[in-house]
Parts: structure tokens; sequence; C-alpha cells
DNA sequence: GTCTTTTTTGTCTGTCAGACGCAAATCTTC
DNA sequence: GAAGATTTGCGTCTGACAGACAAAAAAGAC
């Protein structure tokens, strides 16, 4: 049966399908340790609609082309990064979403399969094309966006306060060794200050027994010196999917 | 811009954009409490591709209707049941996962939107329309699907654990008033049987202090009459996103 | 040298999970 | 009706740990 016959079928039966053009759209955090921000990744529309509003830099899929590598290839037009975790986050297809929709009478669907990523704040750069505007904004400073993504972005910081809760993605974004305050400061900035003590949440994580003390210290202006610690994944394994913090 | 421009601005640029057929996937699970039986909805399919071979219940997404709507239309198609428990999965849309990409050399792609759901064993009703087989498989007892779908069940079973260690998705499918052994069987069945003593789970729910006791007695052959027990969802409100038992 | 800042290492207390035993209330069998 | 079986309900005990807090150690700042 030929695309259009079964169309033909399905259209006599009553059931008028919708035809879909898919996009990929990705809520890419980053956290700003030195002034402890949360940030995301956003994108000035060059093009209707929502010409010159802010948006999440998105991209409708290619032939051949799976949904996560098309949001690997947004992200890297977008930054330059060697560190980052990427997972598929929700998909949003409501009908209405997107005003093009009215606009072609044929029907046509769009429909946003979105992506949360994490990169590395501090090799992340940017890729400004001359012609776009892009930008890091403080997740609490985020302007009206473009079609639902403000939506997409409250979802998005949902899922990174729980993957830091469960998983070890906090290594992903850190350098190869740093200090436990590093990461004390990370899990602060993005889970709120109120979920545990330092002492605390450092006697923890060394129990867990997954933080190797590399013995090198890290003198960073006035105070005691702090030791540089390393993510040993292969000690981390048996713990997966157990929480790494208490909210 | 017409949508026929756009494309070819972009067919110009070198950018071959899919064109999308998209799909709403079922994992329907439901609790066989009296056999302890973790059981999974599979129609049979009535047409190519996959002729004759087991599958999740699906849908193509019509005209003006959300994914959640399909994801419901579906189901109520093939199942009557009153509570019920429905989210959004996960979204399969990698190209060749459907055979019928392969027979259309226009190169539309099929993406599957997948719902997870969870429902009341004991009320549901199959609706079997004379044509389509349509039953229950237990879960570790699975035939071999069509397409991805067992791909999707998968992760369908780790989402169940997930919501049931974290949410109170168990008062969904459980009648209006269960008794503690009820609760229990629920759990072991779909988390294994070692995930904690009858005696603790116990104490620890009701420390908890959302289950209200009827005070009715519930006598089912041999042994001490069991408490009959409700759910208070307003005593539970606070807990929310806590765990309510550990694996 | 003294103060400040930051890291590191403790202590203490209350809570809770996990393991287990036993009493209570019903049915079954003799 | 008595004894045993079965299931529910309710304890206890112990070890681990979160949360609160104190204090020592190691550097820079003055």
């Amino acid at each position: 049966m030929s695309r259009t016959q079964r169309k033909i079928a399905h259209l006599l039966k009553g059931e008028a399908l919708a035809d879909f053009r898919v996009g990929v759209d990705n809520a890419i955090f980053s956290v700003d340790t030195a002034l402890n921000r949360l940030l995301v990744l956003l994108v000035m529309r060059q093009e209707e609609p929502f010409l010159g509003q802010w948006s999440l830099p998105g991209t409708l899929v290619r032939q051949g082309e799976s949904l996560e590598n098309a949001a690997y290839r947004i992200l890297a037009e977008k930054i330059r990064v060697r560190n980052l975790y990427l997972e598929q986050l929700y998909t949003f297809g409501g009908p209405n979403r997107d005003p093009r929709e009215a606009d072609d009478n044929y029907g046509v669907r769009y429909l946003s399969v979105s992506y949360f990523a994490l990169v590395r704040y501090a090799e992340a750069e940017l890729i400004a094309d001359g012609v776009s505007g892009i930008a890091w904004y403080p997740l609490d400073q985020l302007p009206q966006l473009a079609f639902d993504h403000n939506t997409i972005l409250e979802y998005g910081h949902c899922r990174l306060k729980n993957k830091l809760e469960y998983s070890p993605v906090a290594f992903d974004v850190l350098p190869e060794v740093f200090t436990l305050s590093d990461l004390f400061q990370l899990y602060t900035t993005v889970l709120g200050e109120n979920f545990s003590d330092y002492s605390n949440f450092r006697s923890r994580l060394l129990k867990l027994g997954f933080l190797r003390d590399t013995g090198i210290k890290a003198s960073r202006g006035a105070g005691r010196p702090a030791s540089l610690y390393r993510f040993d994944a292969e000690a981390f394994a048996p713990l997966k999917d157990k929480p790494l913090v208490f909210i």
C-alpha cells in the first residue's frame, strides 16, 4: 500500500492523520561556580516566527539523522566544549504550539523533542557567527522565550536537580581534578543553599568512596590549601542509582 | 514564506529535512496481586508491517489531537478502566526503526512517543473486537515484539520501579480501601522480594502518616483479619518526591 | 606575631532501616 | 472445644547515618 493509499484509507475512515515536522530543542545548562550562578544558553531567533526573541537552540531533524544526533549537532553549532552530558528531556507536541501550524492550511504539526544538556562552563566557548545573538542567561533572570521554551526550561531545571542528586553528572562538568569546595558550590548553586552542611556533605561524599585524593594541594588566596580530588568511575559503578546527597 | 518555499530553501542549503509520521505507543502495566505477576498489555498486529506479531497498543496521531490525548484514546480503545495513571515515557525516533520508511521512497520517518500507564488489574476489562488479539502478558515471559517495542518495555519497567519508589502511584491502582498486605504484595511483585521486610515496610508506611485506618476489618481465609486502610492525598502532599520505600 | 579565612577532622544526638521475636485474632483440623 | 496453623499487628535491639556543631590545621592578610 502506498503512502497516498494509506492516507486515503484513513481519511475514508474519518481519521485525519497529522503530518509532522519534528524539531529538537536543547536546554543547555552550565554552572558558573565563580559567581554561583546557574546559566542556560539562549539564542536570538533570526527568522519568523518569534523573530528577534530569545529561544532555546533548536533545529529541525534531517533525513537519516537520529534525534540524539540532531541534538548534538545543534549543540556543536552553538558551543565548543569537550565535556558534556546530554539526554532526552521530554516531547512537546500539542497542537497550536507553533504558530506556523496556523499559516499552513495543509495542517502540518510541529513537534519538539527537547534534550537536556550540562556543559563545563569554564571551557565552553560560544560560537558567535556574527549574525545571531547567543548568550548565557541566569536561570532566575529569563526573558520571555519563543514558543513554549519557558516550559521546557522548567522541565529541564527539575531534571537537573534530580540528576545531580542521583547521578554523578557533576563530575562531567567539573575539571579533571577539583576540590571538595568546588563540588559543594556546584551542588549549592543548583540545589539551593539549604540542603546540607559543608562538613556533612564532605564526609558523606568521602565515605561513599569514589573520590580519590591526588595528594596535590590547591591554594587559592587566603585559607588552608585544599586537596585536589579525582572522580573514580569504577569505584562509583556499584553505587549507580543510589542517592549521592539528600535534599 | 510558504512551506514549499521553506523546503526548497533548506534543500538548496543541502539540508534535507525529514517528514514525520508520529505514533503513540503505550506501555500499559498492571499487577495481578493474586498471582503476584507483573503484566503488560499486548495486542496482535492486524496489518503490515509485523502482521501477526504481538506489539504495544499504538496509534498514529490525528490532526488537532495532542500526544497525551492520543495515548488516552488508544488506551480507551483497548481497555475499560476507571482508575489509571499515565505519563509520557520516552521518544524513539531513530531512522530505520520502522520498515515502512524503506518502502517509501519519499523518505517519511516514523517516530514513536511512548507513554507509560498503570491500571487497576481487578477492574480492567479488555476490549476484544472479535478480530484483533489482545492479552495480558507476564513481563518475564514476553514474546518477540514488533518494532522496538521490547526496548520500550524495558524503559517502562524502569520507570515503573522508580514511580513506585517515589510516588503514590500504587494508590491509583489499589482499590479505594486495601490492607497493608495488599500494598506490600504490590510492592514486592514490582520491586522484587528483597527490598524490605513486611514488618518494617508496614511501620515505615504507617509512620509517614498518609494512611487512614478505616477501622473495618477484612477477613480473607485463615489468619487474623487485617485493617482496611485508605490513602489520604492531602496528608501525602508535603511528602511529594520523598522516597516512600528504600530498595 | 596576630588575625582572618578556608579546609579538615572530629563529637554528639536523634532518627531510622534492617533483623528479629512475640502477641493477637482468626481459620482449620482433630 | 482444644490444639495447631496462618496471618496480622506491634514490639525490641543494634548499627549506620544525617544534621548540628565545635575545634584544630594551614595558609594568606595586616
